[in-house]
DNA sequence: GTCTATAAATGGATAGAC
DNA sequence: GTCTATCCATTTATAGAC
């Protein structure tokens, strides 16, 4: 909202504006789902009428998208702000935890994130690039608990992602996968550093496997 | 389609138009979406008119019904199909490539079986039942092969969900998860039975673990 | 900036003729 | 069984007054 070393006031307050419309929208997205609100119902929400959205995002598909950007910024902060630990064992665990119950709190923002839960829309460049910074600093943290191969890393994402789809899916108020989470770190931990000490090949390039 | 003995042609036939209707639904959601298909695309697809269907479906949501019904029974024959083998290795990996390469194979039934995708509509108790085989099908291939505890069976659940929920999501088109299937499934098994036999409380009930 | 008015389309669903 | 006609609710989006 600095343009040429000076505050722009009307800038400032469009901002403030988009974020109103943001926040409803995703109010209206948990309740009704992500597919489910109107556009009059946001602006209805917030003392508007319909047509005058129009004013500050050019179509729905635009509101998704700063959603998705939103959510994004959302889970960069929870993941920066994360008492991670120094250990392999308590980073794993920090990132898994704080994953699945970013997940399992608001459903909706986790189909918009990493479901194409919505019919002909994907995330602007401008977007996506809000996903990759989330994928490439929580790999850098990964790569400094030495888990450097690509594979080992897929295997990794694959287990949390897999928590989260089940947690959401059939256990959404309980915690049924969450607690799997400490095992699931035991479990891949043993694996990456066996049997001796870290970095081995086995997880991820041991190629082909017998086939019984 | 046999009543007191006789067939009833009629019954046949009605049968026969529903599961035209059905694969009509099944195409058009691959291609538009689960929820961006319309009846009016349905049945001009096979040559009927919007209101006919109403003589088959009480309702579109009667059509996602039926839908995932058959997701679900195509599901339980190719595991019933599948080729499983006796040792716990290879009753892993059949069960999880199946799945995995279910949910590659079409996106838009993945979506209607496993994730809540279409707001509004929740299966029928008899077609939640066809979810239900399949689940108690699974668990007690599991079962067999030593794997009693139903957190070890949660936890593999994840794992393989996740792996379906990465590849479809990110390599849809790839094998980037479908080629740590193998791995995954050793890294399984080394905890499970480790390091004394099979069925050592280890995997899922080690209780509390050190916050760091 | 926000509104009214309205376009323009589409959706699911029902009534009733044939 | 299948259709025509129609209802009715909604939606996204635009034009233009204020």
């Amino acid at each position: 909202m600095i343009e040429n070393g000076v505050r722009n006031r009307q800038a400032e307050r469009r901002e403030a504006t988009r974020a109103e419309i943001l926040e409803a929208a995703w109010v209206l997205a948990r309740s009704k789902g992500l597919a489910g609100f109107s556009l009059g119902d946001v602006a209805r929400r917030i003392g508007m009428k319909a047509p005058s959205l129009y004013w500050y995002f050019d179509a729905k598909h635009a509101i998704y998208d700063a959603m998705f950007i939103h959510g994004n910024e959302e889970l960069l902060a929870r993941l920066r702000s994360a008492r991670w630990g120094t250990t392999p064992r308590s980073v794993l665990r920090t990132g898994a935890r704080a994953f699945v119950e970013f997940a399992v709190e608001d459903l909706a923002r986790y189909q918009l994130l990493f479901q194409r839960s919505i019919p002909d829309f994907e995330p602007s460049p401008t977007a996506y690039t809000s996903a990759i910074t989330v994928f490439e600093e929580t790999r850098a943290r990964h790569i400094a608990i030495g888990i450097t191969r690509p594979a080992q890393f897929d295997m990794w994402t694959a287990m949390v992602a897999g928590l989260a789809a089940q947690q959401t899916s059939n256990d959404p108020a309980g915690d049924r996968w969450l607690r799997l989470i400490d095992p699931m770190v035991d479990m891949f931990l043993s694996t990456v550093s066996e049997p001796g000490g870290p970095r081995r090949p086995k997880v991820a390039g041991s190629g082909r496997h017998a086939s019984d």
